[in-house]
Order: structure tokens, then sequence, then C-alpha cells
DNA sequence: AAGATATTCAACCGCCGGGAC
DNA sequence: TGTCCCGGCGGTTGAATATCT
């Protein structure tokens, strides 16, 4: 049988909205406000579906609607509001004054998405890319580990490289240098000789391979030797043996590795202006992640690892209450609909 | 200057839930 | 109870624009 188009295809008109249209939707709906869409164009003298008319009415023409950009605290809160409710668009574009949907998912889609990635934390599950790597490591037999580490290393050069070409780094591994087992090699480039404290400085490829070496290595080297790392991580130990721990326990350190370029003097999003962004403060308390914020060193939390997993599956396991964020840091009201576990 | 490539965002599409009958 | 219709939602597309080579 079918259903029934909301409008006739062959007629209506598509694609852009000129300001005539504009100009008689918005007349005929302050008249005669928004009760059937479906007769709406045809009221109002315009050859388009009901749907679309709808749809320009709500994302563009409504006079409450905000345009521009959006403001460090907007993108917040959208960072916060998506690591709990996932891609509920509707529901984050409820907590932002004159913003839609569309206009969230389109930022989301367009910026938010890279700023996260950029960041080395991964915009679907809100954790950083190594904690990840990391669960899953912790669930893989030693021979298949070996290959994480390799494909995972594929994954954070790319990143890797991004930031020391783009930034100036003034990094320095100190806290390499007590991590036993993770002893800096002698670098031939910039920066070699003895000491496991190294300067990085932008512009240098050799530096750069010696940074991925660096991280490379250390991998390479918990997977062959778990033990010889710190255990003061709170790792969960499985039954899938000591290795997947040890290349586990290399992906934490390697966080602490990322997020010093991160969220240093010239971080992320500072862009060398010395501004000091929110984002590396608070981006990462939600629920989701341990990682950010205060706590660089990208542990995983006490947590058990089923509930991190059915967020991660889509943001389903929500917390009732604030407790889902950290008490200082609630930058909305939350209704009770929204806490509520979505089904 | 011109072509290629990337980015942005308005608009469309199909699906779903809920209300009316 | 089942069907129809409407409005809303999230995913995707593609034209316009910006940036790069």
């Amino acid at each position: 049988m079918g259903r029934i188009p909301c409008c006739e295809k062959d007629n209506v008109k598509r694609g852009q909205w000129t300001p005539e249209e504009d100009n008689k939707l918005s007349s005929y709906i302050s008249q005669h406000g928004t009760r059937n869409w479906r007769l709406i164009p045809k009221n109002a003298g315009l050859q388009r579906c009901g749907k679309s008319c709808r749809l320009r009415w709500t994302n563009y023409l409504r006079p409450d609607l905000k345009h521009g950009e959006f403001s460090e605290a907007e993108e917040q809160t959208i960072v916060k509001l998506h690591s709990v409710v996932g891609n509920r668009w509707s529901l984050i574009a409820a907590q932002l004054a004159g913003r839609t949907d569309n206009d969230v998912k389109n930022h989301w889609n367009t910026k938010l998405k890279k700023k996260l990635s950029g960041m080395g934390i991964d915009p679907v599950t809100h954790k950083p890319f190594s904690h990840l790597v990391a669960e899953i490591a912790t669930t893989l037999a030693p021979p298949q580990v070996a290959h994480l580490a390799e494909a995972a290393l594929g994954c954070f050069k790319d990143e890797m490289l991004h930031l020391l070409t783009k930034r100036r780094i003034d990094f320095q591994l100190q806290h390499q240098s007590s991590v036993p087992g993770f002893e800096v090699p002698p670098l031939t480039g910039t920066g070699g000789g003895t000491s496991a404290t190294t300067t990085f400085v932008k512009g240098s490829t050799n530096d750069k391979d010696d940074t991925i070496q660096k991280i490379k290595l250390g991998l390479s080297r918990a997977m062959q030797e778990p033990d010889a790392l710190p255990t003061n991580k709170p790792w969960t130990t499985t039954s899938t043996g000591e290795t997947s721990e040890g290349f586990a326990r290399a992906c934490n350190e390697f966080t602490a590795v990322v997020s010093g370029f991160q969220y240093g003097p010239s971080s992320y999003g500072n862009d060398g202006e010395g501004e000091a962004s929110p984002w590396g403060q608070s981006m990462c308390t939600g629920s989701t992640c341990t990682g950010g914020g205060g706590d660089q060193q990208g542990g995983l939390n006490e947590r058990g690892q089923d509930e991190d997993r059915e967020e991660a599956e889509g943001g389903k396991s929500v917390e009732k209450g604030s407790n889902v964020f950290n008490s200082d840091c609630v930058l909305w009201d939350l209704s009770d609909d929204l806490m509520n576990p979505i089904v």
C-alpha cells in the first residue's frame, strides 16, 4: 500500500530558499502560526513541501535563533552532553539557547570531532585513544597485542606528526626519566646523548622520527617486559596474561606523553596566543573520561569495564543525577528527562 | 591565475513515535 | 485494534565557499 508522500514531489521546488520565499513563509507563520505544516506551503503560496517549510523555519527563520560562531562555553556544553547522550542532537540543542539540532550536528561533525581527535580523544567514546587501545589490549592474547600495537602506532603517528609540525613544542619528557622501563634511548638528532630529558623543537624531522621511535620502543619494551613498568596504575589484570597488561600500561604512559603536548602552555586550541583555553581544564571530565583535565595520566578509573563498554557502544548508560559530572563543573541544569536512562 | 582539494552548512531523505480516528 | 497522518529526529548529500598547490 505504501504511505502517501507528504507532498507531490513533482510540483515542489527544492534546493536553496530565496528571500521572497523566506518572506512569504515568515509572514504567513507570524499571522497563522505553525499548526499544520502540510497546509502552510499551500496557504502561503509556496511551491514547497511542508516538511521543507518546517525545516526552513526551525533551522533558519525562527526569530529566536542565534546565528554565528559557537562560543567556547557552548562547545564545552556540546562535548559534555555528547559524552552522556551521544548523537541525540535535539536533546543537546535543547540545552543551548537559540541553537538547532542541525546547527549542533553540523558543528560537531565539522569542528568538534576534529578538535577532540586532535587532542587524542576519541569523539565517539570521549576517551583517550590510548585508553581505548589499552582496553582492547587487555582482552587479547599476546600475539594479537603485537599487531594491535603496530596498528595503534600507525594512528598515533599521524596525530603526533600533526602536533609536532603545527605547534611549537617546548616540552620536556621529564616524567620518562622517572619511569623504569621507559628510559629514552640515546638520540642521534637534537637532544641526543645520555640525558633522559629531551627538548623537542618544531621543524626537525629527526625529532619527529625520534619521538615516534621512542614511543615504539617503549611500547614494544612494555610488551616484552611488562614487569619493568610501574604498577601504580589501576589496570585491571585479566586472564589474558601479563603481556596485555604491560601493553596497556605502555598505552597509559603514551597518553601522558601526548597529553604533555596537548595541554601544556602551547597546547592545542591556544594557537600560541597565550590565552588559556578552558578545553584543557574541563573538556574531558564527564563520566566517560578520566584522561583529560586534571588527570593527565589517562589511567582507567575504578569503573567496571562493562560499564565503559556500554557507553562506548552508544552512550546508553546514563547515571541518574548530577554525579555524572564532577560536582564542580556542572554548567547547565539537566532535566530529569535528560538524566533518565535512555532506552 | 587556475585547477584541485577541503570545509562548511543548508537542505533533503527515510524512519519512527504518537495522536486522531 | 489497526490505519493514517503529522511532526520530529538523525544521517547524508551536495552546492557554495575557502584554502592549497
